[in-house]
RNA sequence: GGAUGGAUUCCCGAGUGGCCAAAGGGGGCAGACUGUAAAUCUGUUGGCGACGCCUUCGAAGGUUCGAAUCCUUCUCCAUCCA
């Protein structure tokens, strides 16, 4: 099976350019591509992860990868997607999320001996000048056509400011630029891209003749179409710090039925026989899924002794209630009052409620238990003793705390 | 620059002097049912030393016993005109 033919068969492509000029350059391993990633957080999130695995799968099959950081065209925000506009970022935080990217991508990616390539648009774009950029790029944007493309028109409502507007341009100037300097002939990127990869392939055959491709990933989409790996809490990221291992094996452990096939058929490396015949699972059945899945991913991004301790950690957790791995929180003296703690504060604490008013309304309805016991009583309170080998405080079904001395 | 409309709690959106911590919906959280799923039903959804107190209706002032609501100035957004 070629390379672009399990891209098909995952489900992972959405727009080509040209399809049979892109099969023939990855399945030969011509292509020189690139991604782009625009510093917006200090960390990758699973978004992410999906280009990344598929810069893997294509420097596999011998393609040449570059790693586009965007720490210019970060600094006037993709309108893509968004119904409002971006924040804007200070360069120092911008420079200190570069960072952070660099050294997440160097786990997934190998960056030796020119197998693939990191670069910054920072490095072309902060210098380019205002009057020359117009000269040389304007003229080749109609700005007739750019107000049709789709991520624009959603903007049109709400009001899109000139500086959002110039992204496109940047992103197309990027293309041309490595184009030039790496001979760079395909992007890929999310599909929400797609108008502004667009623009690069469009600029490059008017100032040079010559073609480039683009091709976008289908978004990692719920079945309700949603985005996912997007909680409550806002996204799920690779750094552990921010996303413990546990609980981004939790995330996966517990998506929709209608979406494990769809996820681990998208980001796992699994065979594609082995996936098929999951296929055929139903009902109850489903919950093995679910579990390849969530330790699949685990494995890919946090190794696979991180992924096997969340995963017994889960297991015992839903099982017996108990598990020797469960995110923990030790308290302090201070947390003491005459020798005593009481629930809400235990709750605050522990992080399982953010104030004592949510860990109020918990226990009222129920939802709180310590060591296995239902707390029925706001007021509980417990001795230092009670910790002594740690106390399993549980929120709800899933929230799980083991509490330290 | 001019005219008009607007900014309300996590989001959408009611509220036009006291009955407003603010309707309704969405989302979230908890409970029941289940398979750590979905759907459904119930409760809940600013904070706190909690029958009370404190902070919140774009920002700052003002009127009033009392302001999300009235007045002034400012900021931002949309639409139309230039």
């Amino acid at each position: 099976m070629t390379v672009y033919d399990e891209l098909v068969a995952r489900g992972l492509i959405a727009q080509v350019t040209d399809e049979d000029e892109i099969k023939e350059l990855i399945n030969n391993g011509k292509a020189t591509f690139y991604i782009g990633f625009d510093p917006t957080a200090d960390s990758l999130h699973v978004g992410h992860f999906m280009a990344l695995c598929l810069m893997k799968r294509l420097q596999m099959a011998g393609n040449r990868p570059i790693a586009l950081i965007g720490g210019g065209t970060g600094m006037i925000g993709d309108p893509s997607g968004r119904t409002d506009m971006r924040q804007m970022m200070t360069p120092e935080m911008i420079q200190h999320n570069c960072d952070c990217f660099k050294e997440q991508m160097g786990k997934f990616i190998d960056f030796s001996e020119g197998k693939a390539l990191m670069v910054n648009n920072a490095d072309w774009l902060m210098d380019l000048n205002y009057i020359e950029v117009l000269r040389e790029v304007g003229p080749h944007f109609s700005v007739n056509r750019m107000l049709t493309a789709e991520c624009y028109k959603q903007r049109m409502e709400k009001g899109l400011s000139f500086l959002e507007f110039n992204y496109m341009i940047m992103q197309s100037y990027d293309f041309y630029a490595l184009f030039q300097k790496y001979g760079c002939n395909m992007q890929f990127g999310g599909d929400d891209q797609w108008s502004n990869m667009l623009g690069g392939t469009e600029l490059i055959r008017r100032k040079l003749g010559k073609d480039a491709y683009a091709m976008t990933i289908t978004l990692l989409l719920n079945s309700e179409g949603k985005k996912m790996g997007k909680t409550q809490s806002g996204a799920v990221w690779l750094d552990p710090n921010k996303t413990s291992p546990f609980d981004f094996y939790q995330y996966w452990r517990n998506v929709a039925d209608a979406d494990v096939l769809n996820c681990i058929r998208m980001l796992t490396f699994l065979p594609l026989e082995e996936i098929d015949e999951m296929d055929s699972w139903e009902g109850a059945q489903l919950n093995k899924a679910k579990e390849i899945l969530a330790y699949e991913l685990t494995k890919l991004v946090h190794g696979e002794q991180e992924a096997a301790k969340a995963q017994d950690a889960a297991r015992a957790l839903f099982s017996s209630g108990n598990a020797a791995d469960m995110p923990s929180v030790s308290l302090a003296e201070e947390d003491f009052t005459d020798g005593s703690i009481d629930i809400l504060s235990l709750l605050v604490k522990s992080g399982l409620t953010p104030s004592r008013s949510e860990a109020r309304r918990a226990v009222e309805q129920g939802g709180v238990s310590a060591d296995g016991e239902k707390v029925t009583d706001i007021k509980a309170a417990y001795s230092a003793e009670a910790f002594a080998n740690g106390m399993v405080l549980k929120k709800g079904k899933k929230n799980f705390r083991k509490i330290l001395r």
